[in-house]
DNA sequence: ATTAATGTTCAGAA
DNA sequence: TTTCTGAACATTAA
């Protein structure tokens, strides 16, 4: 469940724990779980890294993307239940690898009360499902990668023409369209139908049917809610999976309109409307029939 | 004991 | 070619 929020967040939360720092071991951690997806082998990941220095860490869509020095890329997939953490796992279980790295190697002047920055950082990949990959690439196979299209654009880069372009492209229902990764990556279950419900879009309409209004709204939806969502450090659903990487909840739940809210009021029509759940490509969307009516 | 939930990928059918 | 369906992966809660 990890969509474009976590993720960032995830991000956000793991980059001063491992920019500028060399990798000094990467390895499984002692659970009995099945091994995870590493491609190539954990082994070989780990010798060609070892000792290297992170030179930024970023996401695109839904995946981590921590780029070394030398070129090599770790791309992290959380997929449903994966976790980057710093501290607090929700359990040990299900802890499944382990990255150490040393001091920074650029050690920038401290302010009294800083926290010393001279120390190594533990971060780990927690996945209670296993489902998630880590996959190693160099710079070439990864660019080859995402020019292949195998991945769309990420969800905050696309500028409102190019969501026109794309959208109308498909007969797909918008919905489904939206959560078509190589149309645009980052948008999952849940942040579609948010998206849908704010831009006043019906979830079943065809995406090539949407008027140049239409797209120009949920372009403005999408970084909306995804901004806030952000902000917010990502969804914490009842299932309670989902944590930052300091273990906290994400609080963007609270600000949820329609998603897991079917029977409730419509936040935007209010009492009269009810939230409803239909079923489109064996998933649930949750919107309003009424202020997001398809037009006759 | 069965079902639903969630993200991605793939095979196969329409 | 595009779209849809179902399965697979693993786990938990209802």
């Amino acid at each position: 469940m990890p969509e474009l929020p976590e993720v960032e967040t995830m991000v956000r939360g793991i980059r001063p724990l491992v920019e500028g720092r060399q990798l000094l071991s990467f390895r499984r951690c002692p659970c009995s779980c099945r091994p995870l997806t590493v491609s190539p082998s954990l082994r070989t990941i780990s010798s060609r890294l070892r000792g290297q220095t992170v030179a930024a860490v970023r996401r695109r869509g839904k995946r981590i993307v921590m780029e070394f020095d030398s070129g090599l890329i770790l791309a992290i997939e959380p997929r449903m239940t994966g976790l980057m953490l710093a501290a607090d796992p929700p359990d040990t279980a299900h802890l499944r690898l382990e990255w150490t790295f040393s001091e920074p190697v650029d050690t920038s002047p401290r302010q009294p009360g800083d926290d010393d920055p001279r120390k190594t950082s533990t971060i780990w990949f927690w996945d209670r499902r296993g489902l998630g990959t880590v996959a190693l690439y160099t710079r070439e196979e990864y660019e080859a990668v995402v020019e292949s299209g195998r991945l769309g654009p990420d969800a905050l880069e696309l500028t409102a023409a190019a969501w026109a372009t794309r959208l109308n492209r498909t007969s797909r229902s918008v919905k489904v369209a939206l959560l078509d990764q190589k149309l645009v990556a980052g948008i999952g279950n849940l942040y579609a139908s948010e998206i849908l419900h704010l831009a006043a879009i019906a979830p079943s309409r065809p995406a090539s049917s949407l008027t140049k209004q239409e797209t120009a709204r949920l372009a403005r939806s999408v970084r909306r809610v995804l901004e806030q969502a952000i902000r917010d450090e990502g969804s914490t659903l009842s299932d309670a999976t989902y944590r930052t990487v300091l273990s906290e909840p994400g609080r963007y739940q609270n600000r949820h309109r329609v998603y897991a809210r079917a029977g409730e009021p419509c936040p935007r029509c209010g009492p009269g409307s009810e939230v409803q759940r239909i079923v489109q490509q064996q998933r649930s969307t949750f919107y309003c029939p009424d202020c997001q009516r398809p037009p006759r």
